[in-house]
DNA sequence: GCTGCATGTGCGAATTACGCAACACGAGGG
DNA sequence: CCCTCGTGTTGCGTAATTCGCACATGCAGC
């Protein structure tokens, strides 16, 4: 039996990211750290102080607000890009899917409760969606999530969609877990996901895992686009190329031919 | 008198921060972080397992090896991308530059001892320089560098020289603190920088600082070509180039017009 | 000037994180 | 097959570190 993962977290380390993770969504002061941590004024301070003196947060000189460093991660991040740099295993793929649906073609991959858009190709139509690189979104409301939601095991899923919080953007997200939880089955069952203006009223996406060489769900690859191109008419045609470029993905990356 | 700046760093957050880094650089194990940074096998574990536990690092199942978790720092990226979105503001100068020079443009910042690059426009021809973003290279034997170095005020840069670890790159580059000191009072009597193969042997480069709207240097701006096409007769009409164009963008974000 | 509210800083107390030691496990070698 | 070496992981006692309190300082506004 392999023993049991560790329990005990350096504390002072946790909260040294949650701050820096404060100061990541707007200028923070010791006081509102101190405030939403539950933690003494100082203590912020202090926290806030060593992140600035490694280089990851600035302090306004008058305001004295604390801001991320956007140098610092312009850096930390070219240094996990040239691991991994998506947009050129991808890039192409992305292209071919972009062309053929005519609308915004993304690649996301699961970060703890979110999708994190990772390479995209924007449409060329005036009205075409667009998220900004980087930006994360909710599993639960997204094509991409809910593609990657699908593709674990049942149990796994079964334990997320009760324990997740499942917030409501629009009149038409899943919040219930029962409703979700079949939802995914179908999903699986189908082999692509969509989203159903469940995020932004006006705006459908549809989307379909990416498997490595060991078969394994690393990423989705969808398209988004307005309702009034993706209609629910068009919508199975649409599927069917998003599941094509994705399987062709898949191949590229050495995965196993699958029955599809 | 504003009072003095704390000195107590959090030692747990200092060193958290530092197995980080050195995770980005590559996969890491608790003993070679524990050796690196002269702390217990058992600390470097824990600081490990606490970063993982908060996303910011991966393990692999079988080697035990802990990895950056590239989507963490994309989504952390995105954030800080969405703040200050360079490509955006910089994009048309540096295509402007790119076009009128004929080789790669680039765009950096200070980050402590090195710049980083944050916006480029890839040269078309053939053989062009392509720095990947998000790529850090040292401020002494960049043009970028220089040019951010020679705008600071004197004895700010006297003393950096003094401090700083020239390290060699090439024959060419500008190991001695008192020639760089000489070196950077020309560059700003010139008004712009030039990397002659102090880098890379056969690249040069030519950089202009680029002023915000309180006249303070907050970039640098500049091109990088081989030394077959930029060469020493052609070198000053690039560097003509390269100053005007920084200064258009200089003007862009509100900068007083100078004397140039 | 006085009051409210904020940042930044000593200092003592005790929580926290550290290093030691030990166990489990695998690799390699005699 | 056992023994050793190296490494990942965990328990535990201690002491160093961090934390929270209290205060100095600065600033804005009745």
């Amino acid at each position: 039996m392999p023993p049991r993962r560790g329990q005990q977290l350096v504390q002072s380390l946790e909260r040294g990211l949650a701050a820096l993770e404060m100061a990541l969504d707007g200028n923070v002061r010791p006081s509102h750290v101190a405030e939403a941590l539950g933690i003494d004024r100082s203590t912020a301070y202090r926290l806030l102080y060593t992140l600035m003196a490694k280089g990851y947060l600035l302090q306004d000189e008058r305001t004295r607000e604390f801001t991320s460093n956007p140098a610092k991660f312009f850096q930390l991040y070219g240094k996990v890009a040239t691991l991994l740099d998506w947009s050129d295993v991808a890039g192409d793929f992305l292209t071919r899917l972009r062309d053929q649906s005519g609308e915004t073609a993304n690649l996301g991959v699961r970060q703890a409760n979110n999708v994190i858009y990772i390479a995209h190709k924007p449409g060329q139509a005036a009205l075409s969606v667009n998220f900004a690189l980087g930006t994360s979104r909710p599993l639960h409301c997204s094509a991409l999530g809910k593609a990657l939601l699908a593709a674990q095991p049942d149990a796994v899923t079964a334990e997320w969609v009760a324990s997740a919080a499942l917030t409501s953007y629009t009149a038409k997200t899943i919040t219930a877990p029962s409703r979700l939880k079949r939802h995914l089955e179908r999903v699986r069952v189908e082999g692509y996901a969509v989203d159903d203006e469940e995020t932004f009223a006006g705006v459908r996406c549809i989307a379909a895992p990416i498997h490595d060489h060991r078969a394994q769900v690393i990423a989705a690859l969808g398209i988004s686009g307005p309702t009034t191109r993706i209609t629910h008419e068009q919508l199975p045609h649409f599927a069917e190329t998003v599941m094509q470029v994705a399987a062709q993905l898949s191949a590229e990356l050495g995965a196993p031919v699958a029955e599809l």
